[in-house]
DNA sequence: TATCTCTGCAAAATCGTGTAAGCAGAACAG
DNA sequence: CTGTTCTGCTTACACGATTTTGCAGAGATA
């Protein structure tokens, strides 16, 4: 800056003006300190800025994964934000470790980060209270914390897979299977615990959570499930993961789906309209997830905001119903192309709920 | 700092000794600022460290989109090996726009980081070879630039999908299409070429390019390519987003595979072995792209090497043969989970190139 | 004409850290 | 006993910007 400074004849006091679009600065001056800007080709030091103004227009993003789609695209929804709020993203993924989220929360912090946006990991999160945090803005997604104090995007969980489990019923299943992935995790929870009502409102036993973490144990369970005295006639998958595994071992066990069994599951596929049989499934507005969290984030930030109890958004979900759950034999997509991929369900009407 | 001094009855440069780990700093009063610092609970200003440093152990890495697996999965691994080198990661998209690149990568220049991934769009990369990015080393993945000096970490695509258009030869095909999305894309033209090649090679004649911007564009390619007078027996998909259309509109359009056409494509999708037909598909070794490109990031840092010329690293492609090339009829996965799962191809070898 | 306000700019303090130089006191060799 | 080296710490400055203060000159007003 001094440089441009001496080469415009001026003070640094003067270029700093110029480049704040402040007054007081003659148009005369001005145009020739943005000459020597050019000229030098001077890049201010945003470190330094930062230092002096405390706030650094950034702000942390904490995943477990980047390579699930579901994480991916709230990560592009709250990249995509932040940079129309001009900020930028510093992204870093927990590996659903709680040590490594603690350790990377605290490196941004220590970076001077002005909010964060975590999908948190299973684990006490109470370090988060503390009041070194303070001036950190804080919004989770997907999972809440504990305290009540941070703001959360959510869905209903268990009323979304409730929904699944009960249009299964509405098949005339009665021995429903739940496979999940994770079971320490909110999400693996409240899904199960949605299955659970469904079946017990229907006056049904549920069966117990089928852990899947490799594509072979779910091999294992679904074989185990299907290959004995009473086997179940349906299966719901609890998320991407699980479907993707759920498919696989119905195609290694040479499964007719939904003739011998039925199968929903949560979270769409890019590909669950293409598959044979296409995919029920209970749809996400991932996106909007991501989005509205980073909004909730940017409000937080410019009002300067720390309520004493945060806001839960809670979006609505979708039942997509396509034919793997039996409501149609030969499911073939429809000639519409575009509501085909957007997601639209194929053989009928869709469900939505909040 | 100065709290923690005080605190501990020092100077501020000793609190800084400790930290640092120097030497000259007495065990008791190292113990007295330790017990300072934990009980002020004090984070050191990493801005203030980078300002004084010169480095701000950062990176920048900018791709396309992050709802692409592929760019994710590199996402990943580049955010894996910064973390294990310390590193944090700015992560920005540029939606594949020049100009957003531009001002994002201009963006990082003035936060001051330490290095560039970059998987570039598509437009002149002159001004990456300006001065004032002389700080910056540059690594460039799955697409390089037009300027020698920098880095790239890319693989072979038109060998790659001569290797799988010859195999469609092999099979007995004369009129295999291509479908692709985003023609000015470097490695949209890279694998057209290596179709038009192999089929010249062949002595046959090369289709003309098949754009497929949205599904529905897909559908209409496909559907033209089948109902005319002679129609492709065979196509090809050049990534995996195309792969998607192609599927969709195969679906839409009723058309058996490989039966009436035979499908391979570039990039293995995660579903690619349950899917009916399985896919045959040209794989890429999307982890470690991403990871070697960050490796030579860091080599670059660390050694504080511009060389005047860049290296090339060309990772293998590897051509998983399953069934919709018609390899075999009947397309079931294997009992083999794990093998399945990790990608090998199901029914026939697989062959790797360089 | 004297005073007063307003404009345009410079000098100095500030943000929180790292580094260089310096300064006491202790240990030690001659 | 004196000079040298080492130890442990302090003081002063630098990093590159922003913000505050203040000052000189121009124009306006009484």
């Amino acid at each position: 800056m001094a440089d441009v400074a001496r080469l415009a004849g001026v003070g640094k006091m003067t270029v700093s003006r110029v480049l704040s679009g402040s007054a007081n600065v003659s148009d005369a001056t001005a145009d020739r300190v943005q000459r020597a800007i050019r000229l030098l080709n001077y890049q201010p030091n945003e470190l330094a800025r930062s230092l002096r103004s405390l706030h650094s227009k950034t702000i942390a993003v904490i995943v477990p994964y980047l390579y699930d789609s579901f994480f991916a695209t709230c990560a592009h929804a709250i990249s995509t934000v932040a940079k129309q709020h001009g900020y930028s993203v510093i992204l870093t993924t927990s590996d659903e470790e709680h040590e490594t989220e603690q350790r990377q929360t605290n490196l941004m912090v220590r970076r001077r980060i002005d909010g964060m946006v975590i999908i948190p990991a299973p684990g006490d999160d109470k370090y988060l209270r503390s009041e070194i945090y303070s001036r950190v803005h804080i919004v989770t997604l997907d999972r809440p914390l504990a305290d009540p104090r941070f703001d959360s995007v959510l869905v209903n969980n268990s009323a979304g897979t409730k929904m699944a489990v009960e249009h299964l019923l509405g098949h005339g299943h009665r021995r429903i299977g739940f496979l999940g992935v994770g079971r320490e995790l909110y999400t693996m929870k409240a899904r199960y615990a949605g299955y659970r009502q469904a079946m017990m409102r229907a006056g049904l036993t549920a069966e117990p959570y089928m852990e899947c973490r490799t594509p072979e144990k779910a091999v294992d369970q679904v074989r185990a499930a299907l290959h004995c005295s009473e086997p179940l006639t349906a299966l719901f998958a609890a998320n991407n993961l699980t479907t993707r595994y759920l498919l696989h071992a119905l195609n290694v066990l040479r499964v007719e789906v939904p003739g011998k069994v039925a199968t929903a599951g949560f979270d769409d596929l890019d590909v669950a309209d293409v598959l044979q049989p296409t995919l029920t499934v209970v749809r996400q507005p991932v996106y909007q997830i991501g989005e509205a969290a980073a909004n909730l984030l940017f409000q937080r930030i410019q009002r300067q905001e720390f309520p004493s109890t945060g806001r839960r958004i809670v979006l609505p979900l979708q039942l997509v119903v396509r034919c793997s759950c039996g409501c149609r034999e030969s499911g073939t997509a429809s000639e519409d192309g575009k509501a085909s991929m957007a997601g639209r369900d194929s053989c009928a009407p869709a469900r939505s709920m909040r």
